[in-house]
DNA sequence: CATGAATGAGGTTTCATTCAT
DNA sequence: TATGAATGAAACCTCATTCAT
């Protein structure tokens, strides 16, 4: 028997165990949504009790996203809030952190494209709409923080932000083979057996916003 | 009882009939795969027979695919097999093309989105892998008419149409939500609610290519 | 925290709470017996407290099941006490009082016919027949009183009340349609559907006792 | 494995195979309806056969029950029909008949007595209705017949045979104790400890058809 | 080749009841 | 007494795939 989670902090403590079971099956096969009832074993609790403290399956994995972009998108305003840096060294700093902060955090990558049909599908309304509107502050949020640091016009941070965000997103998808494939010898002679993820990313991400950031002169 | 497949191009004809039907169920709802079922019921044939022509669901999506990204990359490579024309002008052509191909033809941006959870699933290997050698080839291909056309080292021009579909596949996931909630008064607010798909795409595109290839010189 | 019942007289308020919760809900929906959740949150008190006063769910509506008999058959019991009517006169009064009752009360029989199924399920054995007994007792007045008012051989008023309630209880499940099957269009042409209640019960019942009197005779 | 049913005579056995499985449990727990899966390895075979037969589990049972509301009325139907007896004989020869017809098969009053609360829950809209048009088309039939053989007004016999089967289900209802209550020592004082269905059904019919016949002259 | 009946694993959610606090 | 967190059984239905006909 558990101990039972009576104050506030224990029933965060309880939440986040669930919500630390819930991801580390994910990230066991990143194909599906594992089970509640796997998710409950894993947290060492019965069934019905995941479903005192969320009311949907999907509903845990919004919360984990949720999580995570709030994280991303508040280390990205960290990354244009600094003084005094050239424009140039603002992007690079930007490109580092942001490399760092999902190349250390794959699982959100993961979760965020099986988000796309996932989310939509079985998430109650209202919670998708209080997720919507979490993300929605904190991306406009950092794409001020972005016009700010680089004197751009109004919503142009917020473009940018998307568009290297976009590019994160399919580059990770492109290259986050399963390791059925990337072990498989006839892999070797693929275009894609070379390519490092955070390699790969720093590359692009600097190419175009080099390219965004010339435009505007 | 249907007409019994003897001759090859029956065979073929039937085989096409399952992939006719399949893509239109898979666009009434893309967010998931139909069931073979209702595929079997929409091309005239009995569930069994799909298997005949296709061991797995997934197989049946894996071949479309096939068939699509072929045709893009045969297009991309006519974008760069074209004479006397400027570096920026070839360019600015085959960004023109892509985004007309793939504007045309969104479910392939939707079928690929999926494919990415999807493939890897429930593919027999021996199908993975033939399904990726073509890819690699005609990528490949592709891949070296752009190296040609614009003057690049080898392999350059792999990397930029990597990149490229990288973005392009981002920006869809993004900016393809569903009708539901594109309709929903509480999206007005959204940093996405004015974006759209193609502009969005041409202009990103440009802002890649353009830093790319200045970083060449 | 709900102020602590000490004193006897506050235990039994807090019991009738608990059972004014119970019908009120229960009215809401009379196909089901409502959540012991929700009939915890109505009353204003934890679930737990709840099993503090009844041990089961069933026993809960057995209660009110109880309570509402003990009312009907001393009701019964008036209507044949009085002095000097007629024998037609006293099971005029009897039958008209009778419906009112049970029209006024239509809870009761809902409850009763959900009953049915429902206290033979789970209620404890004892509380089962503290239930049986209580009703035996109250039957067994009314049917004496029956057979004083009308000079009728010993048990032959149990029967009869027996058997009118039989009617009174068929003719209720019959035409008690939900709300949805009443409404329908397609209900229009039914043979239930100009036919009331109240006015049918009454007629019924009068013809019952016009042929089970007239047979003594 | 089971022998595949192609031919239509095979499905009819099949599906009749899984009501009379249905039945079997449903008599051996008279409060609930079985569970699919019980009903499957009753009638063996796999849970997903029942659902190529029958599209809901209600569905099943309101099956059952249309099957047994026909063979009652058509049964009363004709009761009313035979030539050239006198009225009082008519209605004798139907008393006996219905009662033996109900008491034969009393799983009937057992299941439409749960149907009350069952059928309109979890049925579909479609065949709640197709459900209920035969029944009205078919009581109307015998009402019918009953207006000719006794040369009552037009919708009288309906009204009689309503009121006929009201009583008969509540009597139903108020004697079906569970064996668990009838073998119980308490019960021997009970006042319906002598009670016998069948015995009390037809006394009781007896006498509402006594008195409504009566009424008439 | 074509059919479509049969399979059965798989997963979500509800809710009466218990019992630690 | 009062609370409410924890439990876990129970049940429905879907659908990819197989294989007897």
């Amino acid at each position: 028997m558990v101990r039972r989670a009576h104050a506030d902090e224990d029933k965060t403590a309880r939440r986040d165990g669930i919500l630390a079971a819930a991801l580390s099956l994910f990230l066991d096969d990143t194909r599906r949504l594992p089970a509640v009832a796997a998710i409950a074993v894993k947290a060492g609790l019965a069934k019905g009790t995941v479903y005192l403290y969320f009311e949907t399956k999907e509903q845990i994995f919004a919360a984990l996203l949720s999580r995570e972009w709030d994280a991303l998108l508040a280390d990205v305003e960290i990354s244009f809030t600094g003084e005094g840096a050239t424009r140039e060294n603002t992007i690079r700093l930007f490109i580092g952190r942001f490399s760092d902060f999902l190349t250390s955090r794959a699982y959100f990558l993961r979760l965020d494209s099986l988000g796309y049909g996932l989310l939509e599908a079985n998430l109650p309304a209202d919670e998708f709409w209080r997720f919507k509107d979490a993300f929605s502050l904190a991306l406009g949020k950092a794409g001020t923080a972005v016009d700010r640091a680089l004197s751009l016009p109004d919503r142009r941070g917020l473009q940018l932000l998307i568009r290297s965000y976009a590019l994160t997103k399919g580059l990770w998808q492109t290259l986050d083979l399963p390791d059925r494939v990337r072990g498989d010898q006839r892999f070797e002679n693929h275009p894609l057996a070379s390519v490092n993820f955070e390699v790969e990313l720093k590359a692009a991400l600097t190419e175009y916003w080099h390219g965004a950031i010339a435009q505007q002169c």
